[in-house]
DNA sequence: CTGAAAGCGCTTACAG
DNA sequence: CTGAAAGCGCTTACAG
């Protein structure tokens, strides 16, 4: 593998010129530029990076950390930084946590160690203090989707508690009486406000709250919902806190013999691809991933960029898709 | 930011004794080794990870490149993959190529410039010659799902040809004369099999091929399967090349008002966690992703640990999940 | 068991 | 415009 020195040996100049040809310098003479581009070509080299960044202390590649891979929403939005990313010159590299505070300790510092020059992150865990420990050495992180408790990080949400009671107080104006909620990880943020729309709408409404624990998973989803089921066979509407859990919810519908929407009517949160070819089409709230995510790379450039010092929080509203599963 | 000379200076001691203690090097006296960690302890002091690469030449990380971060099929082996990795002490990091060459390039790079030790590859470009490259450098390399040109790299892979093969006998022996196919990309080998497998059957069946391409997009696929009812108002079966494909299939096919499976019956490849749930229910053949991801993972450790050197094709045949969409 | 020193492959002030 | 030299933060053969 040829290095710095033995392109400078072979264009006869010093390793200092290689190094300023590689990086534009503009006060090489273009004889010499031409020299090591012609070595630099011939001999295949490319350059260490890793060296270049314990150098410089710093890279030209951002981190994105998610909670979970399999998640649309999450891949939806760590391909539209990629592109972002790719455009401005910047590389990104994916460490995807499974909801584990460990994973996510890890892979923080696994970052922090490649001296990725930035972070968005998808929290598992708000109060991880790595994430302080990250902040403290100057590499910046946005929040997405969820907060992390060190306000010096800038964040992207959605408006998840108005969301929620959005959904509810729709499927109360449609006239169902006993409605439930699948509910996500009240470690998260996300979860909680999501419960909390939900209570909120149904305390306004004077109903009981119907809740089953489905962690943000398909098959504990599908469990709760198949328990919810059989304590309440009055109920008539379910609100689903995300799109994995909501495949969970709809295979136990199926699996009790449940008809959407006569039986009961149905809202997903997250608008993932397959929503609209459901049986029935299910009616959910979409979030802006798109703009969000594109938000969330361009704050984490901004802060590379050192052009802001304030942190910033953006929150973005949901949008109702009416399909079929909560009736014509 | 605590570098090894001030944990050396803390605990009065040199920093190769720091750093024998932090690698665990067993003659250090333990009053030594006890004073050394309390000193790391005492500083929050954590390893530069770049430095360490640097030095040593290679990391504790292995990278996996996917051609496409929004397809469950790749979403759940980097999942499977993270778990087995992470257990074994392992950090992945996940690149993202979208199908790009330029991408896959650039990310091949950039992981062997940070010192991974082993890359599981979904390529984008098979004849991509980053790729011998990073053979060249001793990176191991193994081919998920796809192949690549170089024969040093090891590979998993399903039996494409048989499966649509499979799919649309299936078709066939169902009375469906008109037989359609939505084809993903021909550049890559997956696509090819696939199409092979399609034009195999109906050439043993003397029927004439109906192709689109849906070059593994869902919005290609959307608007190949309308030119083709356009084109071909006989079609009354189509075999679809994989699930982003057949999302796009089932929009064009309820856009034009077909019926599944009377007008039309369909079968995918790929058994997404939605499959079941659309409407009608979808007939598909399913590749055993799960076991693929962790026998590249452990073809990948056989190769880091040098215990093999021989390279290995493992090829692994789909599984027909009879559901609604080809009729009772 | 411990330390002094070299070196991994770069970049960059400092001279000239 | 170019080069010699220091240094980023580690690890490791070599001495003792």
């Amino acid at each position: 593998m040829p290095n710095i020195k033995s392109v400078a040996a072979h264009a006869k100049v010093s390793s200092a010129t290689v190094s300023r040809v590689l990086n534009n310098d503009p006060r090489v003479s273009p004889e010499v530029r031409d020299r090591v581009r012609a070595a630099v070509a011939e001999l295949g080299y490319r350059p260490n990076r890793v060296a270049r960044s314990l150098r410089k202390q710093s890279s030209e590649t951002i981190g994105v950390i998610v909670s979970d891979i399999e998640n649309p929403h999450f891949t939806r939005a760590v391909r539209t930084i990629e592109n972002a990313a790719y455009e401005q010159g910047y590389r990104v590299i994916l460490c995807n946590t499974d909801e584990s505070t460990e994973k996510q300790q890890a892979y923080l510092e696994v970052l922090a160690a490649e001296q990725v020059t930035g972070i968005i992150l998808a929290p598992a865990a708000a109060d991880d203090p790595t994430i302080s420990l990250v902040l403290d050495l100057g590499v910046p992180i946005v929040a997405f989707d969820r907060t992390v408790d060190d306000e010096r990080a800038d964040a992207v949400l959605a408006d998840n508690v108005t969301a929620v009671e959005t959904a509810t107080n729709y499927l109360i104006g449609r006239g169902r009486a006993h409605i439930g909620f699948i509910a996500g990880r009240s470690e998260i943020r996300t979860g909680r406000d999501r419960l909390r729309g939900y209570e909120q709408a149904v305390a306004a409404a004077g109903r009981e709250p119907i809740i089953g624990q489905g962690g943000f998973r398909l098959e504990l989803a599908q469990q709760a919902t198949s328990d919810l089921l059989r304590a309440h066979p009055e109920l008539d509407g379910l609100v689903v806190g995300n799109n994995l859990m909501a495949i969970g919810a709809l295979k136990a519908l199926q699996e009790n013999g449940i008809q959407v929407p006569q039986d009961i009517a149905l809202v997903g949160i997250d608008d993932p691809p397959w929503s609209a070819l459901v049986s029935p089409a299910m009616t959910t709230l979409a979030q802006p991933t798109q703009t969000m995510a594109t938000v969330a790379f361009e704050l984490l450039v901004s802060r590379i960029r050192k052009e802001r010092s304030m942190p910033r929080e953006m929150v973005y509203q949901f949008d109702l898709r009416v399909r079929e599963s909560c009736g014509e």
